[in-house]
DNA sequence: GTGTCCGATACCCGTGGGGTATCACAGTGC
DNA sequence: GCACTGTGATACCCCACGGGTATCGGACAC
């Protein structure tokens, strides 16, 4: 009847993922049998099974996935308190409160750089740390307290359980080496460019691993801007991607792209004021007309 | 450096609601001296200072605030996470999945029961369990896992943190005594409801306290419905009221009462197929048409 | 059969979370 | 001044439980 505690929670999250207690006991560095009986003692205490134990490992009952969901969000919820804490402590030690803000490197670079730059100049701005994230990570950084906001981008993020609002709605465009005979068109359509036979879509790595296919693997922008340079991938990306695009890089806008909308997003709890301040000094920047920035 | 234990944020929680390490302690059925203890050791363990001890209790430092909050979160999402693993293997054990819809006592009634009777229809319909919530507790209820959807009203719920779909937007009226003079006017303003001299809106209890003022302290929707049936007060609730109206109830529109959207939402997390199905299916049933029942 | 690879069990040990009794200290009333 | 009260902190004890090692049991593979 008692809650959970998070200790049995993180130690059935690393079985859960590694779906064998050897493993997981290894991830955890502690030894397999005392992890084997504090999983029992889980189930015992949930009075419902988690795991179906086979030869070569443990499958997850229906019970388990569902734990499996919870208890991530347990856990991030409890470092992220920590985080936070620490963090809050830190901020009244003398020193500024300090605002941490994910972003995927290298997008929305200009949206990023008006908002700072306008942030700057309120009078109860906080210090603002720059945390860059990978693919689509900024989810977790919030969950986790890693990150106080993050700038993210519909379609490609879920904004669920966060707080947001909309700052900047662009079109995609296709980034092709310079020299495609393809770089040449006006515009071009999603199943064109998904469909050019010398240049396959390169696979973003997620959480280490790449997914299979006929495209480079990459973990980071500049692999890929490399690439493309090289006249071996394709990429598409927001209008604001134009930014870091290199001279051997060509941009053609997507017709029938899906709109990408960047949002500032925060955890849905917070209190900040120092938050509230740049999330209400982001709406009011991209709320006013950009000042013509194109290349 | 080890994350945080639930237990020692349950203990922290209530030290900050109580304000009082003796009075906590007996809350959480334990002695004071190991209370003071895991305090202690979890302001080590963070190397930040909660609590500042003075005389007649203690008080929250800044650091302690904000854990006050995410300890919250964390407690919330562990007893959720426990209560939702026991309801999926309880689901599984042969019978039915359960959901368990929380909704205000009394509100969209009317939108209620087009839903279930929809839903029942559907395919791979789940058994639907209504949890009748008090005042805007729905938020915690889907918080702590004892709910799996509810229907919420803005403004009066807050949607942060949870996914949500809109499904219906309505005025709202005054409910006043039906012989009261105001009774017989078209339409009223909030600010002519508001000023009624002999008859002062009601309290309604949050945690179990009522806000200081002139009204009646409530606690339900029919000791309400007995006030002003009894003339000693009036309310201001959404158009779907009417279905608890009484005989001795007038309903009056209010013309600058601002819209109240219904909404059914839902923790962001979830993954579950009969809740997307009843999602789906209260969608669908607020597009139609509604087939006019008006009183 | 034997070997291997799982998780489960048996058993031991030390930490630490819980208890009681008491202290330290600051107001408060007289 | 003093005794008294109400607060959190300290001292000390105990045992439950989380962790370890060694070993078992069962299911393949060969």
């Amino acid at each position: 009847m008692d809650t959970l505690e998070t200790r049995e929670l993180r130690y059935f999250l690393a079985v859960a993922e590694e779906l064998h207690i050897g493993r997981a006991a290894e991830r955890l560095g502690m030894a397999q049998p005392p992890l084997s009986r504090a999983i029992q003692q889980l189930e015992r205490r949930l009075g419902v099974l988690l795991l179906v134990r086979n030869r070569r490992g443990v499958a997850l009952t229906e019970a388990g996935e569902v734990l499996h969901q919870e208890a991530r969000v347990v856990v991030d919820a409890a470092t992220a308190a920590a985080r936070r804490t620490r963090r809050a402590a830190a901020g009244n030690d003398g020193s500024r409160t300090r605002l941490v803000l994910a972003v995927k490197a290298g997008d929305s670079h200009d949206l990023l750089r008006r908002l700072l730059g306008a942030y700057s100049a309120e009078p109860d701005a906080a210090e603002v740390e720059i945390l860059p994230s990978g693919t689509c990570e900024q989810g977790e950084m919030l969950r986790d307290g890693r990150a106080d906001a993050a700038l993210m981008h519909t379609p490609f993020n879920s904004l669920t359980g966060f707080d947001s609002e909309e700052l900047l709605t662009e079109g995609q465009i296709a980034v092709l080496p310079a020299r495609h005979p393809l770089a040449a068109r006006a515009t071009l359509t999603l199943a064109e460019v998904s469909d050019i036979p010398d240049l396959p879509l390169a696979r973003w790595a997620r959480d280490g691993v790449h997914p299979p296919g006929p495209g480079p693997a990459i973990t980071d922008q500049t692999q890929l801007a490399q690439l493309i340079a090289l006249g071996r991938t394709v990429a598409i990306h927001p209008d604001s991607a134009r930014a870091w695009l290199w001279t051997e890089h060509a941009a053609v806008p997507l017709i029938d792209g899906p709109p990408v909308v960047t949002h500032i997003a925060w955890p849905a709890h917070s209190r900040s004021l120092a938050l509230a301040a740049l999330v209400r000094t982001a709406t009011r920047c991209t709320d006013a007309p950009r000042p013509d920035p194109s290349a």
